[in-house]
DNA sequence: AAAAAGAGAATGAACATTCATTTTTATGAG
DNA sequence: CTCATAAAAATGAATGTTCATTCTCTTTTT
């Protein structure tokens, strides 16, 4: 086991995790058998446990990969110069633009995290972090004007977070799903919850 | 193998499912054995076998239970006096009263959905019928005079759908998720869909 | 006593992982 | 440049386990 991860070794590893991905998509976690996986990596088995100590590790690996992507693009939001846009086009990205198979990874994955305390560990974290981002994106617009000045928040990062886990589900269960319009659905209410006139109080979030 | 299904016979399936459930949202349905079913049963192999002929069949039969029951709880909507308050109901029963092991269950069952095309057919079904009862209700509501006369009810029908798929998965996911609030805010977006002003046409989805 | 219900050991296939072995690549002395 | 050699990469058959399913036998019910 080499201590070290040259760049040809991370390579390597994405290949790999590319395949499982594959793999996992089309039979899910636990119906994927490592010789599925040697076989869509082009891979014997001796070769392949060289880059992960277990089937366990790839799981681990792939759902860490998918975190880490998604946050890369939550984390991109603050830098942007106008927030609306850059939200848009980060939900066209992960909705629309990404393949269905991307939405049955998600699937997947939520619900290993309930079973998989490594794993629901990461989730936790992920979470945490988009929530902060968007807040913050929403922040963001409100002190640019982008908003109407009194918008209440909290419900609307709620709504985009619990809308967009929907559109995920819905892609990934239904081949015939067409999620562009349901996108601009999505930010049609959003933007009835920001201008004017403000969210009524009786819609307000108390324990988020 | 017997003909007809008896009343005792119907009992005993039903609670082989109801075992069966519990180790499926404790493993999943690929990662829990036979043998966990049967001890979570109490019951033999070589009987748990005499009611359901496979794996496969019983994980079937849990989907078309599941379903059947979602199903019945939507058709009632129609017979309801106050649409609006057997709405909160339905959504309140689904999302809060049951219990969190059911989004779990849900979760699996989506994911089992797209590799599985006898549960996919299965899926098809009950997602237009819903759709379908949920359309009707909402015209009823607009008939009786309880929503603005010109309301759209198109986005309205898809914004339920997909908010209620992103709350099962958020639930499923996060121990600490609580829904009620989250209902609340489904409602108070729903109303502000319905009530005067009508939604902009800007928002409407032309091919849902 | 026949039929239905149930038990649990037996079976054979599939699976994750390991191991003995071979092939490729990189390196440096002549 | 070239060849010896050691490290790294890769192979695929072997291993031990787990699993879904079956089969034979016993108990209960009618």
């Amino acid at each position: 086991m080499p201590r070290i991860d040259s760049a040809q070794r991370i390579d390597r590893k994405a290949a790999i995790l590319d395949a499982a991905e594959r793999c996992f998509v089309r039979s899910g976690f636990h119906g994927a058998s490592m010789s599925d996986i040697c076989g869509e990596a082009g891979m014997s088995p001796g070769n392949l446990y060289r880059y992960f100590p277990s089937k366990e590790a790839m799981i681990e690996g792939l759902c860490e990969r998918d975190f880490a992507e998604l946050g890369a693009g939550f984390s991109a939001l603050a830098r942007a110069p106008d927030i609306w846009e850059a939200f848009e086009a980060l939900a066209r990205f992960h909705m629309i633009e990404e393949p269905r198979e991307s939405c049955q990874l998600w699937v997947e994955i939520m619900s290993e995290v309930a079973r998989n305390p490594q794993i629901g560990a990461l989730r936790k974290k992920i979470d945490q972090f988009i929530e902060t981002k968007i807040r913050f994106a929403l922040e963001m617009a409100r002190d640019r004007g982008q908003t109407a000045p009194d918008a209440d928040l909290d419900p609307a990062v709620q709504f985009l977070i619990t809308y967009a886990d929907g559109l995920m589900l819905r892609r990934a269960r239904d081949v015939n799903f067409d999620p562009k319009p349901h996108v601009a659905l999505m930010f049609s209410i959003l933007r009835s919850m920001l201008l004017p006139p403000a969210t009524p109080a009786s819609a307000r979030l108390t324990t988020p």
